[in-house]
DNA sequence: CGGGATCGATACCCGTGCGGTATCGCTGCC
DNA sequence: GGCAGCGATACCGCACGGGTATCGATCCCG
């Protein structure tokens, strides 16, 4: 599966051999080996293009769910073995630079619990929570809806708040007590800066390209970009910046996640003082 | 992962072997392989017993899921070749003898679409249907709160019914227009029947043994018990039986639920239908 | 229209690793 | 103390995964 997953994302037998670490040849008779044993086609090979077939989308789909399960399989029993041993804690999986307050009051409140133990902290960049939480990397993580998806998770619910646009200090819409989107999509001048996909490669199109929240907020300082926040962002914002509230973009929804089958202690914990904040 | 699993069921080699038909001592090496790939302890042999450890426990769990996503991966990819040449349709799992009504408005309704492929349905017993949702063998099921956990899937609520208690027609009780719990719990002569689990085998305890519902409405008839379920299924009761609302047993909430990842559009059809009833 | 380049498939060889049998060592019990 | 039950160890053989060399088809370019 790993071979067939390989395969079908390079759609290139050579490079997804290089990938693996293997060559050419045996990775070709894997994957007729496979075919065969499913009894289905799954590439669409010619000399010059592998396509995949119908089947072939779903396996690699599928494939890619059943293989994070063998990861957190492994990775789970192993941080088992070192909770056991009392070695190691929970680890949280949250949105950097989002959510600081709501995360700084659940650690503390969560520390001051009885039973508490260690939480790690595992910031993520845009959307790898939920990887992290499926493989097995993360055992609790914070989702921001409607940015990440909760397929597959247990969640609750906890806030949910409106967004802002953030403008450098000045400028002419900071007089404003709200806008609306048609206000600040298109600004002249003001483009959405474009963020690196899970590839580190950019998206095409107008805007700037920034790859965290420095570069982001220094670009809106410059007078070269906005951007749209949750309004929980003012708390972290420099002061050559400025906020107007959105009234018509989507409410954004804070909510901690957990693996649905997990029997932890220390998640049940977490999400119990989460809840209560 | 699968021979793990079969030992800590087992919690004995030879047996675990027989079951997995290879020898007893390929299986010890190929546990200890696994303790040493994760560097944890899994199992506490002595040599009259085999116990879990804390990490074996938290692998058991995992691997079960593992394994399960990597059956059903292999299973959809099958079923998906079927389906791109024309020779299968969707399976809906549902619980045998619930929600009749709902399923035979919801087949028909289906069947009226205009993309609607062939439905086979998956009779199971109690609480199969999870298993059978998550290891591939059903594209979608009926489940019914709170009785099945819906952990892992996506769901749409479909319809909330109050509980009945089905009791011999004549039986005194039959006169009332409603009763609670408590006038039903301990009827003198008309013990709850008990189900075989999982595993085949019946829990300890009073009232008679029923394995399906022809046995349990037999055994209601004859005067040997009494049973609680959702007042839907009055439509399929024989007439010398009779059932009294009872106000305070938890309602019955049948939902409509598949995996998480699910790009089937015959799924997404069902489930648009099922939401429309 | 032919030659080269690209890429997957095939042929063949080799070594590792999994599974098998035989046996040991420990433990609890009659 | 002897025996039975059970997991661990020792050792062997073969099947399968991976390697190299090469083929065959397809497209591109002059």
């Amino acid at each position: 599966m790993r071979y067939f997953v390989a395969v079908a994302e390079e759609l290139h037998f050579g490079r997804a051999a290089q990938r693996l670490g293997i060559a050419q040849p045996p990775l070709s008779r894997a994957i007729r080996q496979l075919e065969r044993r499913l009894g289905a086609g799954l590439l669409e090979r010619t000399s010059r293009a592998v396509t995949l077939t119908e089947a072939g989308a779903v396996l690699l789909r599928e494939a890619r769910a059943a293989l994070d399960a063998v990861e957190a399989a492994e990775r789970r029993t192993r941080r088992a073995a070192l909770v056991a041993t009392g070695r190691a804690g929970v680890v949280l999986a949250t949105k950097a630079g989002a959510s600081s307050e709501l995360l700084a009051k659940l650690l503390d409140a969560y520390a001051a619990e009885p039973d508490a133990v260690t939480v790690d902290l595992l910031l993520c960049g845009i959307g790898e929570q939920e990887r992290m939480l499926r493989d097995g990397r993360a055992d609790v993580a914070l989702l921001h809806l409607p940015f990440d998806t909760t397929a597959g998770f247990d969640i609750e619910e906890l806030c949910t708040e409106r967004q802002v646009v953030v403008l450098p200090a000045g400028h002419p819409l900071t007089g404003r007590t709200h806008v609306q989107m048609a206000d600040v999509t298109e600004l002249p001048g003001l483009p959405m800066p474009r963020w690196p996909g899970r590839d580190g490669t950019y998206p095409d199109g107008p805007g700037p390209q920034a790859r965290d929240h420095v570069q982001l907020f220094q670009l809106i300082a410059l007078g070269r970009a906005c951007w749209i926040a949750p309004e929980s962002c003012r708390a972290q914002l420099r002061d050559d910046l400025a906020t107007v509230p959105v009234l018509d973009a989507p409410t954004v929804t804070t909510v901690i996640a957990w693996p649905p089958h997990s029997r932890s202690r220390a998640v049940a914990g977490l999400v119990r003082t989460a809840a209560r904040l």
